[in-house]
This record gives C-alpha cells, sequence and structure tokens, in this order.
DNA sequence: GTCTATATACGGATAGAC
DNA sequence: GTCTATCCGTATATAGAC
C-alpha cells in the first residue's frame, strides 16, 4: 500500500472503489455492496456520503468522462502544433491514458450507449471539436490539396477506432490470438508506432 | 405486421423480443418484464419456455456470437477469392450486418468484457480465425515482400476498429457532429467505399 | 399453453445506537 | 463518522387454476 493511499480520506477510497467497479461491471450490474467491500467500508456510508448508487454513479461518469475527453481535447485545441505533429501526440496520449484505466472506453461507450442523454451539457464537446485548431488545420489542409479529401468525422473515428478499439475488443483479441497480457501490450505498444504512419498513408493523396 | 410475424409460436417471439432488449440494454439492465411486454406476452410464459433469465440470455448471446462471427469467418475462410478481394467482401458484410443489427457489437463485446468465459468453447474461433485462407495469404503477401511487414492481428484490428468502432460510438459521434440518423447513415455508406482503399494504403510497402 | 396470484430473494436505502 | 439491524421496493421464479 503506497503512502498516498494511507491517509486517504472514507469519501476517497469510496470514489476509487466506485470508479474501479462501476468501470469494470457497469451500473446495473454493480451492486452497493460490491463498492462498499472493494473500498473495505462499510455499506451504510456509501450513503452516509453519496446519497444514493446513482448520485455516486455520475460523478464517477462525470469524471470518467472528462479524463476520456481531455486525452483528446488537451491536443486538438493546441495551435501550436501543426495537424501532423498532433496525430502522434492524441495516439501517444489515448494509449496510455487506456494503458492506465483499461475499461473506461467499454464503460463510457456502453453506458452512453444505453443513455445518450449521460452525455449532454455535461461538456459542450462539440464546441470544442468542431472550433478546435485541429478541425480547421484538417480541413485547411484538404482545401490546400496537401491530403486527401475526406470528412473530418471520418478522419476523428479512424483514429479512435484505430486506437480504442483493440481495448475494447481485448478479451476477445486474446482469446482468439492465445494472447497473455504481456503480449497484448505488446501489440499496443507496436500500435503506437505504427498508428501514425497509417493515418498518414490514409491521409496521402492518391 | 409481416405475414412473417403473424403465425410465429410463442416461443420465438420470445426470442426475438429478448434478443431486442438484451441487446439494447444488457444483461443486468434488462428485467424479464421488459421482455415480456416487448413480446406482448404473459411474463409467466417466459418461464415456461427458458425456464430462467439467464437460460434466454445463454441463447440469445450464442445466436448473436454466431451471426458477429459468421460475418467475417464466411468470407475469411473462402480459398477461391484473393486476398485483395477479401477485404472489401468482409466490410461489406460486416457493415450490412451491423446496419441491420445496430446494438449487436456493444452488447456482444460489452458482455465479453465483464465476463470472458462467455466465449470460450462455444466456437472454437481461434481454429477457425487461424488456420483460416485469409491469415495464409496474408502471411504469404507479407513472406513475399507485397505488402507491408506487419502482424496479422495488427491488420484484423485495424478492419474491425474501423469497420466496428462507429457503430459502438455512435451516439458520442451523433452528438459532436450533431449528425441525424440519416447523416450517420451516409458517413457509414461512405465508409463502406473508402475502408478497402484506407486498408491497402496501410498495407502498401513504404 | 396461458393466465393470476404469490412465494422468495435480493439490493438500495435508512433508523438509530455508539 | 461509523456501525448493526432492518425496512421496503422490485425482480425472478413458480404454484396452481383454467
Amino acid at each position: 500500500m503506497s503512502a498516498k493511499e494511507l491517509d486517504i480520506t472514507t469519501e476517497e477510497k469510496i470514489k476509487q472503489a466506485a470508479k474501479a467497479v462501476f468501470q469494470k461491471k457497469g451500473f446495473a450490474a454493480t451492486r452497493t455492496r460490491d463498492i462498499a467491500e472493494e473500498a473495505d467500508i462499510n455499506l451504510a456510508l456509501l450513503n452516509y456520503y453519496f446519497r444514493s448508487k446513482e448520485k455516486l454513479f455520475g460523478i464517477i461518469m462525470e469524471e470518467s468522462l472528462r479524463d476520456f475527453l481531455q486525452s483528446l481535447t488537451s491536443v486538438i485545441g493546441d495551435e501550436n502544433t501543426s495537424l501532423s505533429e498532433k496525430i502522434p501526440l492524441i495516439v501517444d496520449r489515448y494509449i496510455a491514458m487506456l494503458l492506465a484505466n483499461r475499461n473506461m472506453p467499454m464503460f463510457i461507450l456502453s453506458e452512453i450507449h444505453q443513455n445518450p442523454e449521460l452525455l449532454v451539457a455535461k461538456f459542450n464537446i462539440k464546441e470544442i471539436m468542431m472550433k478546435s485548431a485541429f478541425v480547421r488545420q484538417f480541413q485547411q489542409a484538404v482545401a490546400a490539396g496537401e491530403i486527401a479529401e475526406m470528412h473530418v468525422f471520418q478522419f476523428l473515428m479512424n483514429i479512435m477506432g484505430l486506437v480504442i478499439f483493440p481495448f475494447m475488443a481485448a478479451p476477445m483479441l486474446k482469446q482468439i490470438g492465445d494472447l497473455q497480457e504481456e503480449q497484448f501490450i505488446a501489440l499496443i505498444m507496436e500500435r503506437k508506432k505504427l498508428i501514425p504512419l497509417w493515418i498518414n498513408a490514409i491521409l496521402k493523396k492518391t
């Protein structure tokens, strides 16, 4: 147990446990008893600090979503890097975040899938994304004929799909390929180098 | 209501309803009452025909998994098509299947994520995949220097990620891009044409 | 096979002692 | 703030009439 964990408050202990359990099992399959056990606290304390399972979930979801989006938005908004510099930055940051938080993408996308309203009005992703340096740079590069013609959403889906999908399909991939955890990580680390090259290949004019 | 649905058995009605509800909400969030209501049958009949929620879920999961994998395995096993012919076939078939079954990938990958044992021993995906014409053709092309050096899993993850991810992230993408359903479909139809080109670009030797 | 009524278990939440 | 004991709604499953 690290020093950080020794003098942690009960409230924080519950939040950390809730994050782990919610991200692993999702809202519906999680029992407040699971969280209490994981946090090693009495069940009643959960309601004492957070009132209800729903409220606790809301807090965890908001924090998770913030982390999930920040890996992207912190890069795409930067006016001081070029489009081609941004690509490996996005890939590196996302992969680092996903490696540290293995269940996050499945958690977020699965919960939003079942309840799209979770996303609405919490963050104004639409604004941040569509008015970002990244989108502007991309569209300028298309207009200037420097890269292939392509809708920016297609480009975004490509990056996200190439980076995130392996984490969501990890159990199936491990089964198909008979991969151990370390081999899976090795494939991911290889992707970290390759994805920017692939993205460039895709963007090349034909 | 189509003719097909008119003379359907009660058992089949329950299965179709269960498929719809399970795929949309997942196992834990689904109540047997939801299924009974969707199927327009009495709740007790669900247990009469299928014994338990778990058993019914097992049947739906197995069928879904079969459909999900068949779109892939029916193409990759074909000895009479070349590697480059297989790529658009896989893309077309997967997208057609996903369009008809919008919630399937999230359902399957999410449930397997929570419970990887669901996959084990049901189908021998490992054998079918690894001994397929597709894998052999890919590895031969690499060995012959016709395409860039790449682990076949990386290649598989790329295809799957490019095709499947947009369906899993659909609610988020619609939000970010302020897309209506028809615009989302249009993006997908465009991808159907583009993904094989992108795959070829990725495979090109540098 | 299909219904109503109900048994039973489980999970979220709280009362009240300390 | 933390605990024990418990309430109460809800969900699965079944008994038994038709």
